[in-house]
DNA sequence: ACATAAAGTGAATCACCATTCATAATACGA
DNA sequence: TCGTATTATGAATGGTGATTCACTTTATGT
């Protein structure tokens, strides 16, 4: 009587159900939510349509667990960077870096992250999006507490509030790493551009100059 | 005879067929494409369905007169904003203001406008995106084209490529733009809040210092 | 090997919508 | 006012695809 658990059948199911999930995403990724039927999913990954009502309840959910389950995977790598060091320029330069690293090898999720997350997402009523866009935003306000603390130990200017600071760090990323994967560019070697637009300026030099006030942008 | 342009006729059809578009844009920015049902359209415009397929061939059509004719008017007021000054920090400026009073009063076209820029639209099938993402592309050369002025005429350190700042710039704006859309804060109120986060550094100062190679971001 | 339970299958069902087109309403010139 | 042309209407059509479930196949225990 193998505990509930690690039976071989279990195991097996998980397999089955991961493989599911992998039909699912190249092509919801590929043609989108409503244009991906569930016959073509169930033909993609070797099995009868019903079956794959055997462990989704219906489409949505399946597209929900799909996008949940590879967003946490994302979420805890890009929080795992920020732990990395207690230098702040280091934990931003990690962030991006991983950031980076994790778009590169799921290129297809990502095109159904950012459809989540940024333009309008009309694909799923129940919330999904809320729900994405929310633990988001948490990751960003992680972000804006690295800014925070680098701006009161004397190590940043506060050129912003740490959290637009935040924000602008996180959509600079995808910008760049956008038109990396539409192969307009190749996504920086280095985070080292990505830091520099903040860190020209950002970082207090030995000696203090530039402005005059600091808010103002010299204009005519 | 009247000359059939002006004729009392043709300006009812053009008021028609805008406020489909109208009835369109709506309901397509509320609930997305596929979940925008022509018959809704039709009863949101007072019309029958019947006649929605006299002004437009198809639900598809209809989707995209609606967005590059928005579109079109979006870019001719930015390429506009561009060309206001000699100044690069003004034209700058200058972008970003009129970026943000576009959104500010078109925010369901935003909504659209974005779903097809940039997360990956599934939408449609016949290249709209591409479309779209061309032009919007072509903006970006354009704010690139500023900054390499700028860059050139030693107004800006180059601490990094223009296009790759003009990116970043278009990108900063959206990201602000869309967090005021979302609620979660309001837009600045000026322009300078986003400049700044390039300027500071990015605007030569007086007695040129910092940086002791311009690329690398001081790390420990 | 057999009986029973669990899992897998895919044709049939059912709802939803885009699109059409025969008909009705309206506009226009005589 | 009447006859014709133009325009608007919305019920009917046809296709698509999500979901179900009676049946088949496979696994398990004796």
């Amino acid at each position: 009587m193998p505990g509930k658990k690690n039976s071989r059948r279990e195991r097996e199911k998980q397999q089955q159900r991961k493989e599911m999930l992998e039909a699912a995403m190249q092509l919801f990724s590929e043609k989108g939510y409503h244009n991906a039927s569930m016959q073509e999913i169930a033909e993609q990954a070797e099995f009868a349509v019903g079956t794959l009502y055997k462990f989704f309840k219906n489409k949505e959910e399946m597209y929900k667990a799909l996008v949940t389950e590879q967003a946490d995977r994302f979420h805890v790598a890009l929080g795992a960077s920020l732990e990395t060091s207690k230098d702040e320029v280091e934990q931003l330069r990690n962030y991006i870096q991983v950031k980076g690293e994790v778009f590169m090898s799921n290129d297809s999720f990502i095109r159904l992250y950012f459809a989540e997350t940024r333009g309008a997402s009309f694909n799923i009523k129940a919330g999904l999006d809320s729900e994405l866009r929310d633990r988001h935003h948490q990751m960003v306000q992680r972000v804006a507490a690295v800014f925070a603390h680098g701006i009161e130990r004397g190590r940043f200017q506060r050129i912003a509030e740490p959290y637009h600071l935040a924000v602008a760090l996180d959509t600079l990323c995808n910008a760049f790493l956008t038109n990396w994967l539409e192969g307009r560019d190749s996504y920086p070697e280095s985070p080292d551009i990505i830091l520099n637009i903040f860190f020209q300026g950002l970082l207090i030099p030995e000696s203090p100059i530039i402005s005059e006030k600091t808010t103002n942008t010299t204009l005519e």
